[in-house]
DNA sequence: ATCCAGAATTGGATCTTGTCCAAAACCGAA
DNA sequence: TTCGGTTTTGGACAAGATCCAATTCTGGAT
């Protein structure tokens, strides 16, 4: 946590108590929440912190590429502190839980350029889709 | 289009003109649209259909798996009507647009034991991205 | 051709997620 | 300690999507 605390430093923010808390939620889990998760874990640290607040510090991790946003389906948006690992993730189709996995193969490899319709592909994002282990015996 | 239409007859389906009209403006593109975007399409040949009609429709042939719910970033839900073959996505970061590719290659298998911590896997996605053309060469 | 029960549609209210803003509070360099 | 610029705040707002009771319509039965 501190690592990242130190990045953030670096590169000239503020640290303030209120980003030291959501860097402090947002730290080294491997199951990823929703915006307003991670207000709610914060809250817990520190009552008084708003929700723009968590929104913004997201937002801010998020352009300088300390954390990445997934989103699934219609539902809430879900932070992945582990942006420096290449992984790929799992998702429930009941709950929306998303967890990282770190596949051994190699993803494939870049689109032929006759499947590309003239797009210029910055990357590929591979999902594993199924039911995490509490919805499923349900 | 009148291939869906009688699936949907056979399935016990009422035939009404919003569902028609909503089946019209799905068939056979490669490039997805949102439900507002369906919407309004579907105004343009029969100019009382709500928005909720068009919503409930989208959903029951979701449900049937006639059609695929694709959700990218924060935006609106696209769909795709291309459910029955496998393919994957192209999506433009910039504007959202979503094209169905056929890539050659087998998707990888699925994943190891030892990574699944527990889902049931029901499925992959595989999606590219980038920007297209409109977008690229702004 | 007509009737009728149950299915579908409507549109407006409502919910969720996320963004925006001006005022107030705060950090940290000097 | 002071001060300027950065952050935070919280409430308003916007977009996407869902829900609901009242109304309309479909298609099988007659």
């Amino acid at each position: 946590m501190s690592d990242l605390l130190e990045r953030l430093r670096d590169r000239g923010w503020r640290l303030t108590a209120q980003r030291r808390v959501v860097a402090q939620v947002l730290d080294g889990d491997h199951v990823h929440y929703t915006a307003d998760e991670i207000h709610a874990l914060a809250v817990n640290l520190l009552p008084e912190i708003s929700r723009a607040t968590v929104y913004n510090t997201l937002g801010e991790l998020v352009s300088l590429g300390e954390v990445l946003e997934v989103s699934t389906d219609g539902r809430a948006k879900r932070y992945d502190p582990n942006a420096r690992h290449a992984h790929q993730h799992l998702v429930c189709d009941a709950c929306g839980t998303i967890r990282d996995v770190h596949p051994a193969g190699d993803p494939l490899g870049s689109l032929p350029a006759t499947e590309r319709y003239g797009f210029t592909i910055s990357g590929v994002e591979v999902t594993y889709r199924g039911l995490c282990p509490d919805c499923g015996t349900a």
